[in-house]
DNA sequence: GACAGACTCGTACACTGTGCGAGTGGATTT
DNA sequence: AAATCCACTCGCACAGTGTACGAGTCTGTC
């Protein structure tokens, strides 16, 4: 009954500011916290904490933020401005189509908090937008309109977010448990016993670099969505 | 540096029991864990409403489970369990993937709250296991062999996860909101005023259905990730 | 009747987000 | 110069969390 309600910083005009600027600022608490986030990652984050790491009283960020979530949202968007997605009309729109998902995977994983965060709040700040336009004039320019245009948008985020949060997923693991990469194949191996295909599957990993069959992985799958993409062009 | 240990439910003997089967058990235990989860959601479970609901003690979930991680382990693998997957060798390879695809979606939007789960555990329960062993199974028969089995294996989990995690955000916020579909489509609108094209992307959506768009274009993005898959049986 | 071991549970601890209201210090107005 | 105002800080308190611990209870076996 008392869910918690939904909204958003984006959705809000700011506070009224005069910008006294002599202690706190907005910038530079999510500045702090990125870097909190970054280090210890999203669990590790309290706002005592992060007061405590800003010379302040936990108490004190309310003014700037209006809650936890707002201040995450805040943190969230920043992960998409580094992205660079080139000029559609210059490379084309599959090679724009193709940076966008690289460069929207790097950031995830250069962040991997974010990871846990894209089920849980809006991607409607400013980055994020900017972004996903620069998408969206990709698949204009190789033709999808109307309703087509968004289909396709949203499969190729879908992929890059289908397959990136469960590689952060399996990283922070296997760190968190302090095992090599081998010693958590092994366990998945035991867990799937009984299932002769799972266990081959596992088997030919055995001696691979996890990073770089992960990469291969993302490219392989990413090239049979923009493949599927094209091929719906026609009709 | 004190970061949580990894652990598994599933990569352990449990506990050696007499099986007195007066007082609480673990199977009861999860099933009023996902009655909970599935009427009020992840985080309205708290293990003291748990003891609460069966009658029990907060702490006396403890014995029959090692923490609360664990029991959401649990809860999360039931949720593979009526998952249907057709006979590959009857219906072919591509079909069955589709059925797994669509029955994956199915299970996470019948459990909302297992959306968020997807990122914090391993998916090597049972039940999940048995399903990945279908998919793996379709693949062989497709013809794909090696590394391919796994790219492929994951091109389509990573689709199916990545629309519908934020398919389940988008209902949980609008729902939490109070608002209808068209407001919230308003405020995105609003959010993206200065990208005519993103404007334009909201726009034709107005007055559509919303979940019957999303059926249409997780089927379109599937169809995508199958056709490019079939193309790369070739090489 | 004695013992063991399966199980329950009250208390306590360290932690969380955050509402509230009192306090502070610099700028603006009178 | 005095008064007022308001942006901002922060200590306290509250309700909640997961769960370690240790004492207690109940049941089946010898």
């Amino acid at each position: 009954m008392t869910s918690k309600q939904f909204s958003s910083v984006w959705v809000r005009e700011p506070r009224q500011s005069k910008a006294q600027g002599h202690g706190l600022s907005r910038d530079q608490i999510v500045r702090a916290a990125l870097e909190l986030l970054d280090a210890e990652g999203l669990e590790a984050l309290s706002m005592r904490k992060l007061g405590a790491k800003l010379g302040a009283g936990a108490t004190s960020l309310y003014w700037h933020v209006a809650n936890k979530d707002e201040l995450l949202e805040l943190a969230y968007d920043e992960i998409w401005g580094d992205m660079p997605v080139p000029d559609p009309d210059t490379v084309g729109w599959k090679d724009t189509a193709s940076a966008f998902a690289h460069g929207m995977r790097q950031a995830i994983l250069r962040h991997p908090w974010a990871a846990s965060l894209i089920g849980r709040m809006p991607a409607i700040g400013p980055n994020s937008l900017r972004a996903g336009d620069r998408l969206c004039r990709a698949l204009v320019l190789a033709g999808f309109r109307g309703m087509d245009q968004d289909y396709a948008g949203s499969a190729i985020t879908a992929y890059v977010i289908g397959t990136t949060i469960p590689e952060v997923a399996w990283r922070s693991m296997s760190q968190a448990a302090g095992y090599d990469t081998e010693s958590m194949r092994e366990i998945v191996k035991m867990a799937a016993a009984d299932y002769p295909d799972l266990v081959a599957r596992t088997e030919h990993l055995a001696g691979l670099d996890e990073r770089a069959v992960r990469a291969v992985n993302f490219d392989f799958g990413l090239l049979c969505v923009l493949d599927g993409l094209e091929r719906r062009l026609g009709s």
